[in-house]
DNA sequence: ATAGTAATTATGCAAGTGTATAATTTGAAA
DNA sequence: TTTCAAATTATACACTTGCATAATTACTAT
Protein backbone atom coordinates (compact mmCIF):
# COMPACT_ATOMS: atom_id res chain seq x y z
CA UNK A 1 0.00 0.00 0.00
CA UNK A 2 0.91 3.74 -0.59
CA UNK A 3 1.89 6.31 1.70
CA UNK A 4 -1.13 8.87 0.92
CA UNK A 5 -0.24 12.39 1.46
CA UNK A 6 -2.28 14.05 4.08
CA UNK A 7 -5.40 15.81 3.56
CA UNK A 8 -5.93 19.07 4.68
CA UNK A 9 -8.19 21.90 4.98
CA UNK A 10 -7.59 25.89 4.13
CA UNK A 11 -7.46 28.11 6.68
CA UNK A 12 -7.55 31.70 7.29
CA UNK A 13 -4.32 33.79 8.09
CA UNK A 14 -6.10 35.00 11.37
CA UNK A 15 -7.02 31.07 12.04
CA UNK A 16 -3.84 29.36 11.31
CA UNK A 17 -1.83 31.89 13.23
CA UNK A 18 -4.37 31.76 15.89
CA UNK A 19 -4.25 27.82 16.34
CA UNK A 20 0.03 28.11 16.21
CA UNK A 21 0.05 31.02 18.95
CA UNK A 22 -2.53 28.74 21.56
CA UNK A 23 0.11 25.77 20.41
CA UNK A 24 2.91 27.60 20.82
CA UNK A 25 1.90 28.94 24.42
CA UNK A 26 0.58 25.59 25.72
CA UNK A 27 4.21 24.09 24.73
CA UNK A 28 6.02 26.64 26.55
CA UNK A 29 4.06 26.70 29.57
CA UNK A 30 5.18 22.68 29.56
CA UNK A 31 8.36 22.62 28.37
CA UNK A 32 9.81 26.25 28.12
CA UNK A 33 10.80 28.15 25.23
CA UNK A 34 13.46 25.32 24.11
CA UNK A 35 11.02 22.75 24.49
CA UNK A 36 8.72 24.43 22.55
CA UNK A 37 10.44 22.97 19.26
CA UNK A 38 8.64 23.47 15.66
CA UNK A 39 7.44 20.26 15.24
CA UNK A 40 5.90 19.55 18.61
CA UNK A 41 4.33 23.07 18.28
CA UNK A 42 2.72 21.74 14.25
CA UNK A 43 1.57 18.67 15.88
CA UNK A 44 -0.29 20.37 18.66
CA UNK A 45 -2.00 22.75 15.90
CA UNK A 46 -2.37 19.93 13.79
CA UNK A 47 -0.21 21.28 10.79
CA UNK A 48 3.04 20.29 9.42
CA UNK A 49 6.13 21.89 10.04
CA UNK A 50 6.31 23.73 7.29
CA UNK A 51 3.67 25.77 7.47
CA UNK A 52 4.99 27.30 10.65
CA UNK A 53 7.45 28.72 8.51
CA UNK A 54 4.93 29.86 6.15
CA UNK A 55 3.10 32.44 8.30
CA UNK A 56 6.03 33.17 10.56
CA UNK A 57 9.77 33.67 9.16
CA UNK A 58 11.43 32.13 12.29
CA UNK A 59 10.57 30.73 14.91
CA UNK A 60 11.71 33.49 17.39
CA UNK A 61 9.20 35.89 15.01
CA UNK A 62 6.32 33.51 16.41
CA UNK A 63 7.39 33.27 19.94
CA UNK A 64 7.26 36.46 19.87
CA UNK A 65 4.21 36.71 18.59
CA UNK A 66 2.91 34.15 21.60
CA UNK A 67 4.70 36.63 24.20
CA UNK A 68 2.61 39.52 23.18
CA UNK A 69 -0.98 37.77 22.46
CA UNK A 70 -0.05 36.47 26.41
CA UNK A 71 0.56 39.63 27.64
CA UNK A 72 -2.32 41.41 26.56
CA UNK A 73 -4.40 38.36 27.15
CA UNK A 74 -3.48 38.96 30.84
CA UNK A 75 -4.11 42.90 30.59
CA UNK A 76 -7.62 42.32 29.59
CA UNK A 77 -8.11 39.33 32.27
CA UNK A 78 -7.46 41.94 34.61
CA UNK A 79 -8.47 45.15 33.43
CA UNK A 80 -12.07 44.21 32.62
CA UNK A 81 -14.06 42.97 35.65
CA UNK A 82 -12.62 46.53 37.63
CA UNK A 83 -14.07 48.78 35.20
CA UNK A 84 -17.49 47.41 35.30
CA UNK A 85 -18.07 47.78 38.84
CA UNK A 86 -20.24 50.92 38.88
CA UNK A 87 -20.20 51.60 42.72
CA UNK A 88 -17.36 53.46 44.68
CA UNK A 89 -13.62 53.65 44.37
CA UNK A 90 -13.11 51.72 47.03
CA UNK A 91 -15.03 48.73 45.69
CA UNK A 92 -13.68 49.05 42.15
CA UNK A 93 -10.12 48.88 43.90
CA UNK A 94 -11.43 45.78 45.77
CA UNK A 95 -12.73 44.25 42.75
CA UNK A 96 -9.28 45.02 40.83
CA UNK A 97 -7.66 43.00 43.46
CA UNK A 98 -9.93 40.03 43.62
CA UNK A 99 -9.81 39.61 39.56
CA UNK A 100 -6.18 39.21 39.93
CA UNK A 101 -6.32 36.53 42.46
CA UNK A 102 -8.53 34.50 40.82
CA UNK A 103 -8.43 31.96 38.41
CA UNK A 104 -7.75 32.74 35.27
CA UNK A 105 -5.05 34.75 36.12
CA UNK A 106 -4.09 32.97 39.20
CA UNK A 107 -2.74 29.17 37.18
CA UNK A 108 -0.18 27.14 36.91
CA UNK A 109 -0.14 27.71 33.21
CA UNK A 110 0.46 31.23 33.81
CA UNK A 111 3.30 31.30 36.26
CA UNK A 112 4.84 28.60 34.16
CA UNK A 113 4.05 30.98 31.22
CA UNK A 114 5.67 33.90 33.23
CA UNK A 115 8.82 31.68 34.25
CA UNK A 116 9.56 30.85 30.40
CA UNK A 117 9.57 33.57 29.06
CA UNK A 118 11.76 35.29 31.75
CA UNK A 119 15.18 34.11 30.15
CA UNK A 120 13.99 35.75 26.71
CA UNK A 121 12.94 38.88 28.78
CA UNK A 122 16.33 39.38 30.89
CA UNK A 123 18.38 38.73 27.54
CA UNK A 124 15.97 40.11 24.68
CA UNK A 125 15.66 44.44 24.78
CA UNK A 126 12.19 43.96 22.51
CA UNK A 127 10.92 41.23 24.57
CA UNK A 128 11.86 43.59 28.17
CA UNK A 129 10.07 46.41 26.77
CA UNK A 130 6.84 44.57 26.68
CA UNK A 131 7.62 43.10 29.41
CA UNK A 132 8.01 46.52 31.17
CA UNK A 133 5.61 48.37 29.81
CA UNK A 134 2.86 46.10 30.52
CA UNK A 135 4.02 46.04 34.74
CA UNK A 136 4.06 49.89 34.56
CA UNK A 137 0.68 49.61 33.00
CA UNK A 138 -0.66 46.92 35.78
CA UNK A 139 1.00 49.67 38.54
CA UNK A 140 -0.12 52.02 37.33
CA UNK A 141 -3.78 51.16 36.94
CA UNK A 142 -3.67 50.33 40.63
CA UNK A 143 -1.56 53.55 41.40
CA UNK A 144 -4.73 55.38 39.93
CA UNK A 145 -7.51 52.98 41.82
CA UNK A 146 -5.73 53.79 44.87
CA UNK A 147 -5.54 57.07 44.53
CA UNK A 148 -9.32 57.29 43.92
CA UNK A 149 -9.97 55.16 46.89
CA UNK A 150 -7.70 57.74 49.08
CA UNK A 151 -9.16 60.59 48.11
CA UNK A 152 -13.15 59.25 48.40
CA UNK A 153 -12.57 58.44 51.50
CA UNK A 154 -11.20 62.20 52.21
CA UNK A 155 -7.76 61.24 52.34
CA UNK A 156 -4.64 62.15 49.93
CA UNK A 157 -1.26 61.16 49.75
CA UNK A 158 1.96 62.94 48.04
CA UNK A 159 2.90 60.99 44.94
CA UNK A 160 6.30 59.44 45.84
CA UNK A 161 4.07 57.92 48.82
CA UNK A 162 1.31 57.07 46.31
CA UNK A 163 4.07 55.24 44.32
CA UNK A 164 5.30 53.45 46.92
CA UNK A 165 1.56 52.18 48.05
CA UNK A 166 1.56 51.07 44.77
CA UNK A 167 4.55 49.07 44.62
CA UNK A 168 4.50 47.75 47.57
CA UNK A 169 0.15 46.15 46.95
CA UNK A 170 1.52 45.47 43.88
CA UNK A 171 3.96 43.17 45.14
CA UNK A 172 0.95 41.49 47.50
CA UNK A 173 -0.70 41.29 44.50
CA UNK A 174 2.84 39.74 42.41
CA UNK A 175 3.71 37.81 45.38
CA UNK A 176 0.21 35.75 46.07
CA UNK A 177 -0.22 34.86 42.36
CA UNK A 178 2.82 33.77 42.24
CA UNK A 179 2.44 31.49 45.44
CA UNK A 180 -0.95 30.35 44.20
CA UNK A 181 -0.17 29.38 40.84
CA UNK A 182 3.17 27.84 41.98
CA UNK A 183 1.71 25.60 44.67
CA UNK A 184 -2.05 25.25 43.79
CA UNK A 185 -2.31 23.26 46.50
CA UNK A 186 -1.39 25.30 49.54
CA UNK A 187 -4.21 27.30 50.00
CA UNK A 188 -7.87 26.96 50.16
CA UNK A 189 -9.64 28.51 47.61
CA UNK A 190 -11.07 31.71 48.17
CA UNK A 191 -8.05 32.25 50.72
CA UNK A 192 -5.86 33.87 47.94
CA UNK A 193 -8.45 36.98 47.19
CA UNK A 194 -9.17 37.49 50.59
CA UNK A 195 -5.71 38.03 52.00
CA UNK A 196 -4.71 39.75 49.44
CA UNK A 197 -7.74 42.16 50.13
CA UNK A 198 -7.16 42.60 53.44
CA UNK A 199 -3.55 43.05 52.53
CA UNK A 200 -3.90 45.90 50.37
CA UNK A 201 -6.05 47.95 52.96
CA UNK A 202 -3.99 47.53 55.73
CA UNK A 203 -0.93 48.53 53.30
CA UNK A 204 -3.33 51.32 51.99
CA UNK A 205 -4.93 52.03 55.15
CA UNK A 206 -8.00 51.49 53.06
CA UNK A 207 -11.64 49.73 54.72
CA UNK A 208 -12.05 47.22 51.74
CA UNK A 209 -14.11 44.29 51.80
CA UNK A 210 -14.94 41.51 49.48
CA UNK A 211 -18.49 41.82 48.23
CA UNK A 212 -21.23 39.09 48.96
CA UNK A 213 -20.89 38.47 44.99
CA UNK A 214 -17.05 38.26 45.20
CA UNK A 215 -17.14 35.75 47.95
CA UNK A 216 -19.85 33.64 46.65
CA UNK A 217 -17.89 33.01 43.17
CA UNK A 218 -15.34 31.19 45.03
CA UNK A 219 -17.32 28.74 47.23
CA UNK B 1 51.64 19.15 13.06
CA UNK B 2 49.75 17.11 15.11
CA UNK B 3 46.72 17.80 17.10
CA UNK B 4 48.39 17.28 21.15
CA UNK B 5 46.17 15.90 23.25
CA UNK B 6 44.73 18.22 25.74
CA UNK B 7 46.56 18.57 29.32
CA UNK B 8 44.78 18.43 32.77
CA UNK B 9 45.36 18.41 36.49
CA UNK B 10 43.36 15.93 38.53
CA UNK B 11 40.97 17.67 41.29
CA UNK B 12 39.35 15.89 43.92
CA UNK B 13 35.72 15.02 43.31
CA UNK B 14 34.42 18.06 45.54
CA UNK B 15 36.35 19.83 44.13
CA UNK B 16 35.02 19.06 40.24
CA UNK B 17 31.16 18.46 41.35
CA UNK B 18 31.60 21.91 42.50
CA UNK B 19 32.86 23.42 39.81
CA UNK B 20 30.35 21.54 37.27
CA UNK B 21 27.36 22.63 39.81
CA UNK B 22 28.69 26.28 39.80
CA UNK B 23 28.87 26.33 35.88
CA UNK B 24 25.79 24.48 35.48
CA UNK B 25 23.68 27.20 37.44
CA UNK B 26 25.46 30.04 35.65
CA UNK B 27 24.13 28.72 32.28
CA UNK B 28 20.63 27.60 33.67
CA UNK B 29 20.32 31.35 34.56
CA UNK B 30 21.32 32.39 31.30
CA UNK B 31 19.81 30.02 28.80
CA UNK B 32 17.39 27.99 31.01
CA UNK B 33 17.71 24.32 31.85
CA UNK B 34 17.36 23.28 28.19
CA UNK B 35 19.91 25.78 27.19
CA UNK B 36 22.47 24.31 29.51
CA UNK B 37 23.65 21.85 27.46
CA UNK B 38 26.23 19.24 28.56
CA UNK B 39 28.85 20.44 26.05
CA UNK B 40 28.47 24.11 27.17
CA UNK B 41 28.55 23.04 31.03
CA UNK B 42 31.75 21.47 30.35
CA UNK B 43 33.74 23.99 28.58
CA UNK B 44 32.43 26.63 31.62
CA UNK B 45 34.08 24.67 34.10
CA UNK B 46 37.00 23.87 31.68
CA UNK B 47 36.98 20.54 31.42
CA UNK B 48 35.64 18.06 28.47
CA UNK B 49 32.32 16.68 28.28
CA UNK B 50 32.90 13.21 29.04
CA UNK B 51 34.16 14.27 32.79
CA UNK B 52 30.65 15.17 33.19
CA UNK B 53 29.17 11.38 33.00
CA UNK B 54 32.31 10.50 35.26
CA UNK B 55 30.60 12.31 38.13
CA UNK B 56 26.75 12.52 37.24
CA UNK B 57 25.20 9.83 35.51
CA UNK B 58 22.97 11.73 33.83
CA UNK B 59 22.29 15.41 32.80
CA UNK B 60 19.18 15.37 34.80
CA UNK B 61 21.51 14.19 38.06
CA UNK B 62 23.11 16.95 37.59
CA UNK B 63 20.64 19.68 37.15
CA UNK B 64 18.71 18.20 40.25
CA UNK B 65 22.44 18.70 42.34
CA UNK B 66 22.48 21.97 41.51
CA UNK B 67 19.42 22.83 42.06
CA UNK B 68 19.56 21.65 45.54
CA UNK B 69 22.77 23.38 45.92
CA UNK B 70 21.49 27.17 44.91
CA UNK B 71 18.23 26.55 46.79
CA UNK B 72 20.12 25.62 50.26
CA UNK B 73 22.27 28.70 49.42
CA UNK B 74 19.34 31.37 49.49
CA UNK B 75 17.97 29.68 52.44
CA UNK B 76 21.42 30.25 54.16
CA UNK B 77 21.31 33.77 53.10
CA UNK B 78 18.27 34.68 54.41
CA UNK B 79 18.88 32.46 57.59
CA UNK B 80 21.83 34.28 58.35
CA UNK B 81 21.30 38.16 59.28
CA UNK B 82 18.31 37.50 61.43
CA UNK B 83 19.92 35.47 63.91
CA UNK B 84 22.87 37.75 64.36
CA UNK B 85 20.57 40.36 65.64
CA UNK B 86 20.95 40.42 69.09
CA UNK B 87 18.22 42.89 69.87
CA UNK B 88 14.58 42.13 70.18
CA UNK B 89 12.27 40.54 68.21
CA UNK B 90 10.78 43.22 66.26
CA UNK B 91 14.29 43.90 65.40
CA UNK B 92 15.07 40.60 64.17
CA UNK B 93 11.82 40.21 61.89
CA UNK B 94 13.28 43.94 60.45
CA UNK B 95 16.53 42.11 59.82
CA UNK B 96 14.85 39.11 57.58
CA UNK B 97 12.88 41.17 55.74
CA UNK B 98 15.32 43.21 54.71
CA UNK B 99 18.54 40.78 53.96
CA UNK B 100 15.31 38.82 51.94
CA UNK B 101 15.51 42.00 49.70
CA UNK B 102 19.14 43.04 49.45
CA UNK B 103 21.51 41.80 47.23
CA UNK B 104 22.96 38.76 46.49
CA UNK B 105 19.23 37.63 47.10
CA UNK B 106 17.68 40.45 45.25
CA UNK B 107 19.24 39.75 41.73
CA UNK B 108 18.76 38.95 38.21
CA UNK B 109 20.63 35.68 38.16
CA UNK B 110 18.76 34.39 40.99
CA UNK B 111 15.20 35.51 39.87
CA UNK B 112 16.51 33.72 36.29
CA UNK B 113 17.65 30.48 38.29
CA UNK B 114 14.33 29.94 39.76
CA UNK B 115 12.01 30.98 36.58
CA UNK B 116 14.46 28.49 34.88
CA UNK B 117 13.87 25.54 37.43
CA UNK B 118 10.06 26.05 37.55
CA UNK B 119 9.17 24.67 34.59
CA UNK B 120 11.05 21.11 36.19
CA UNK B 121 9.15 22.15 39.48
CA UNK B 122 5.91 22.12 37.86
CA UNK B 123 6.62 18.51 36.50
CA UNK B 124 8.62 16.37 38.76
CA UNK B 125 7.70 15.29 42.19
CA UNK B 126 11.27 15.50 43.44
CA UNK B 127 11.70 18.50 42.27
CA UNK B 128 8.16 19.95 43.27
CA UNK B 129 9.07 18.43 47.24
CA UNK B 130 12.43 20.29 47.49
CA UNK B 131 10.48 23.64 46.19
CA UNK B 132 7.36 23.27 48.41
CA UNK B 133 9.86 22.33 51.64
CA UNK B 134 11.86 24.99 50.85
CA UNK B 135 8.74 27.55 50.95
CA UNK B 136 7.60 26.37 53.66
CA UNK B 137 10.54 26.45 55.81
CA UNK B 138 10.64 30.05 55.06
CA UNK B 139 7.08 30.78 55.95
CA UNK B 140 7.96 28.72 58.81
CA UNK B 141 10.51 31.23 59.94
CA UNK B 142 8.41 34.27 58.87
CA UNK B 143 6.05 33.10 60.53
CA UNK B 144 7.72 32.52 64.27
CA UNK B 145 9.54 36.10 63.75
CA UNK B 146 6.28 37.38 63.49
CA UNK B 147 4.83 35.52 66.58
CA UNK B 148 7.14 36.55 68.89
CA UNK B 149 7.43 40.22 67.84
CA UNK B 150 3.74 40.66 68.58
CA UNK B 151 4.07 38.50 71.60
CA UNK B 152 6.90 41.12 72.57
CA UNK B 153 4.42 44.36 72.02
CA UNK B 154 1.83 42.50 74.14
CA UNK B 155 -0.61 41.61 71.57
CA UNK B 156 -1.52 38.17 69.95
CA UNK B 157 -3.27 36.22 67.29
CA UNK B 158 -5.02 33.37 66.97
CA UNK B 159 -3.06 30.66 65.16
CA UNK B 160 -5.08 31.05 61.88
CA UNK B 161 -4.97 34.82 61.85
CA UNK B 162 -1.16 34.20 62.33
CA UNK B 163 -0.88 31.76 59.30
CA UNK B 164 -2.74 34.11 56.72
CA UNK B 165 -0.09 37.47 58.56
CA UNK B 166 2.73 34.94 57.33
CA UNK B 167 1.31 34.46 53.89
CA UNK B 168 0.57 37.48 53.49
CA UNK B 169 4.06 38.87 54.49
CA UNK B 170 5.96 36.61 52.30
CA UNK B 171 3.73 37.47 49.34
CA UNK B 172 4.90 41.00 49.40
CA UNK B 173 8.43 39.87 50.17
CA UNK B 174 8.14 37.78 46.98
CA UNK B 175 6.64 40.19 44.64
CA UNK B 176 9.50 42.46 45.81
CA UNK B 177 12.05 40.37 45.10
CA UNK B 178 10.51 39.49 41.90
CA UNK B 179 10.49 42.52 40.70
CA UNK B 180 13.42 43.90 41.49
CA UNK B 181 15.16 40.86 39.75
CA UNK B 182 13.20 41.24 36.86
CA UNK B 183 13.48 45.28 36.60
CA UNK B 184 16.20 46.38 38.21
CA UNK B 185 16.31 49.55 36.99
CA UNK B 186 12.75 50.14 37.92
CA UNK B 187 13.80 50.99 41.60
CA UNK B 188 16.33 52.98 43.68
CA UNK B 189 18.90 51.58 45.80
CA UNK B 190 17.62 50.34 49.28
CA UNK B 191 14.09 51.32 47.75
CA UNK B 192 12.92 47.96 48.01
CA UNK B 193 13.60 47.26 51.71
CA UNK B 194 12.38 50.14 52.68
CA UNK B 195 9.21 49.58 50.84
CA UNK B 196 9.05 45.81 52.61
CA UNK B 197 9.49 46.77 55.85
CA UNK B 198 7.40 49.75 55.88
CA UNK B 199 4.53 46.92 54.37
CA UNK B 200 5.35 43.99 56.49
CA UNK B 201 4.49 46.62 58.99
CA UNK B 202 1.54 48.04 57.98
CA UNK B 203 0.32 44.33 57.36
CA UNK B 204 1.10 43.23 61.07
CA UNK B 205 0.21 46.18 62.64
CA UNK B 206 4.15 46.25 64.35
CA UNK B 207 6.09 49.41 64.25
CA UNK B 208 9.33 48.61 61.95
CA UNK B 209 12.09 50.30 61.51
CA UNK B 210 15.13 49.51 59.13
CA UNK B 211 18.35 50.27 61.78
CA UNK B 212 20.38 53.00 60.88
CA UNK B 213 23.26 50.21 59.59
CA UNK B 214 20.81 48.92 57.63
CA UNK B 215 20.28 51.87 55.82
CA UNK B 216 23.99 52.60 55.84
CA UNK B 217 24.70 49.60 53.79
CA UNK B 218 22.40 50.22 50.90
CA UNK B 219 23.33 54.28 49.89
C1' DA C 1 -15.63 22.62 -15.91
C1' DT C 2 -10.89 24.67 -15.91
C1' DA C 3 -6.89 27.10 -14.62
C1' DG C 4 -4.17 29.25 -11.55
C1' DT C 5 -2.44 30.63 -7.26
C1' DA C 6 -1.67 30.40 -2.62
C1' DA C 7 -1.93 27.15 1.21
C1' DT C 8 -0.17 23.06 2.74
C1' DT C 9 2.59 18.89 2.87
C1' DA C 10 6.87 16.30 2.10
C1' DT C 11 11.72 15.77 2.06
C1' DG C 12 16.44 16.92 2.99
C1' DC C 13 20.33 18.95 5.44
C1' DA C 14 23.81 20.73 8.55
C1' DA C 15 24.42 21.67 13.22
C1' DG C 16 23.60 20.50 17.97
C1' DT C 17 21.91 17.05 21.55
C1' DG C 18 22.80 13.38 25.40
C1' DT C 19 25.10 9.29 26.13
C1' DA C 20 28.15 5.37 25.55
C1' DT C 21 32.77 3.61 25.16
C1' DA C 22 37.59 3.48 24.06
C1' DA C 23 42.08 5.70 24.51
C1' DT C 24 45.34 8.29 27.20
C1' DT C 25 47.42 10.71 31.09
C1' DT C 26 48.21 11.81 35.84
C1' DG C 27 49.89 11.31 40.45
C1' DA C 28 50.86 8.55 44.20
C1' DA C 29 52.28 4.12 46.07
C1' DA C 30 55.70 0.50 45.99
C1' DT D 1 61.98 4.23 38.82
C1' DT D 2 58.24 1.55 37.84
C1' DT D 3 53.46 0.32 38.35
C1' DC D 4 48.77 0.92 38.15
C1' DA D 5 44.10 2.43 39.22
C1' DA D 6 41.50 6.38 38.71
C1' DA D 7 40.80 10.76 36.45
C1' DT D 8 40.45 12.81 32.24
C1' DT D 9 40.26 13.27 27.28
C1' DA D 10 38.81 11.75 22.70
C1' DT D 11 35.73 9.73 19.49
C1' DA D 12 31.53 7.83 17.82
C1' DC D 13 26.55 7.30 17.41
C1' DA D 14 21.72 7.84 17.11
C1' DC D 15 18.47 11.29 17.56
C1' DT D 16 16.59 16.06 17.60
C1' DT D 17 16.70 20.77 16.14
C1' DG D 18 15.59 24.90 12.99
C1' DC D 19 15.48 26.04 8.41
C1' DA D 20 15.34 25.65 3.33
C1' DT D 21 13.25 24.00 -0.80
C1' DA D 22 10.58 21.08 -3.76
C1' DA D 23 6.20 18.71 -4.54
C1' DT D 24 1.28 18.60 -4.10
C1' DT D 25 -3.39 20.01 -3.06
C1' DA D 26 -7.50 22.84 -2.16
C1' DC D 27 -10.11 26.53 -3.12
C1' DT D 28 -11.47 30.89 -6.08
C1' DA D 29 -12.32 33.15 -10.17
C1' DT D 30 -13.37 32.66 -14.65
Amino acid sequence: MTEERRKFKRETAEARKAALIAATLELVAENGVRGATVRAIAERADVTQGLIRHYFSSKEELISAAYEHHMTYMTDLTEAPATQVTGCAVSRLSAFVVASLTPPVVDPRSIGLWASFLNKVQQDPVMRQIHAQTYADFRDRLEALIDAALRETGRSVAPPGLRHLAIACNAVIDGLWLEGGALPDAFEPGELPEIGVRSVGAITGLELKMTPQEKADRP
